[in-house]
DNA sequence: TTGACAGGTGTTCCAGAGAACACTAGCATG
DNA sequence: CATGCTAGTGTTCTCTGGAACACCTGTCAA
């Protein structure tokens, strides 16, 4: 038997990475005994409850199987607080899109990305020809960001409640605070925000 | 029995998408009975068949298993300028679809997602706490955003042309321009921004 | 009118995925 | 030295996921 290595985990866990590129699941106890070389399915259960202690794999919200956390797709995140030189041993891999995708967006069915137009959102870092990510059920609160629909127009503002009543403000002072007078109809709220750099 | 609906499928898909989204990985035909209402096993295979041609699930290298496309995860593109009453008609599918990733990520390999950390580049709408999208490949020039190490740190700033020597410029008056003694660094540029509201 | 097809229901059957249990070899620790 | 823990092997059992097949029923086209 080999020497009982406290990093072999580790190894193991880019196998499963890479199954996982490849499959888009967490392989079977069967596959993964195929994958490292286990002899028994045991070998490959326990694995995997070791790697949901450390947080890089939990069970479906049916708990009838195993699925990928975001520490599972942690590799191409750098951390540039720690790191000092050695900048090279943190390259992406293929395997690893649609991981800002899980990152965003929470309800596929009730979620659109909407184009930024003017500059009214530009003290809260929203930009003219950014995305933000919708999400279209969402109880909107106080302090949220919103699509509104005013004067049947949409405009991206941030929801407060002035003397109990709710309001949209901009985060830009060459704009006035918008108090609507009757209805003040929601489409969506904000739940994040997306831009590309140089074209 | 309701009437053949062509639209339908995009319903369902709606659902698988939502469960893929909780739980990462396609539903098993049981659970999809479940989501869907269906009482037939076989109701649910034909329908993952239908969404196969349709290309928005495939089977996996093993074939012993369903994993979704990047169809799978398109989401729905809102044009908020043209609008003028008639929000729900961005329900529909006829809208462009949109993949947040490939909007983002061009070569994958290359690419990695770095947390923001600090205030320095406020005002270019970059926060604490943002993931920045950075390719290490790209030339740097001038006017980029780059990630350079400093003094064995990495730091986000503007890369700028200063009497034909390369500096490195925050956005944010309370800090100084970086003029670089000797060779200036370039860990990579960055080419997108990602921030999540809430949670 | 008559197919043919699409989208379902209902049923049977089997492989395999996972749980549970007993057991073992190294390695640390008191 | 005993003790216990960790990471494995090997085995049995159960249950479920999926394939296959027969059948049903609206819709549409010829």
């Amino acid at each position: 038997m080999p020497p009982a290595d406290p990093s072999r985990d580790s190894e193991y866990l880019d196998r499963l990475r890479d199954y996982y590129a490849e499959a888009r699941r967490i392989p079977t106890q069967q596959r993964i005994c195929e994958l490292i070389g286990f002899a028994s399915k045991t070998a490959a259960k326990k694995l995997l409850e070791r790697l949901e202690t450390a947080g890089f794999v939990e069970r479906t919200p049916d708990d009838d199987a195993w699925m990928p956390t975001t520490r599972f797709f942690e590799r191409p995140l750098a951390d540039i607080a720690v790191r000092a030189g050695a900048p090279d041993m943190i390259e992406g891999t293929q395997g690893d899109m649609f991981l800002i995708d899980q990152y965003l967006v929470r309800q596929p069915s009730r979620t659109l990305m909407v184009p930024v137009k003017g500059d009214s959102m530009i003290d809260a870092g929203i930009h003219d020809g950014d995305l933000v990510v919708v999400e279209r059920t969402k109880a909107a609160k106080s302090g949220d960001f919103v699509i509104a629909i005013v004067d049947d127009e949409f405009t991206l503002k941030e929801l407060i409640l002035e003397k109990s009543k709710f309001a949209l403000k901009p985060h830009n002072p060459a704009y006035p605070i918008i108090r609507p007078q009757g209805q003040l109809e929601i489409f969506g709220v904000v739940t994040g925000l997306v831009r590309r750099y140089q074209g």
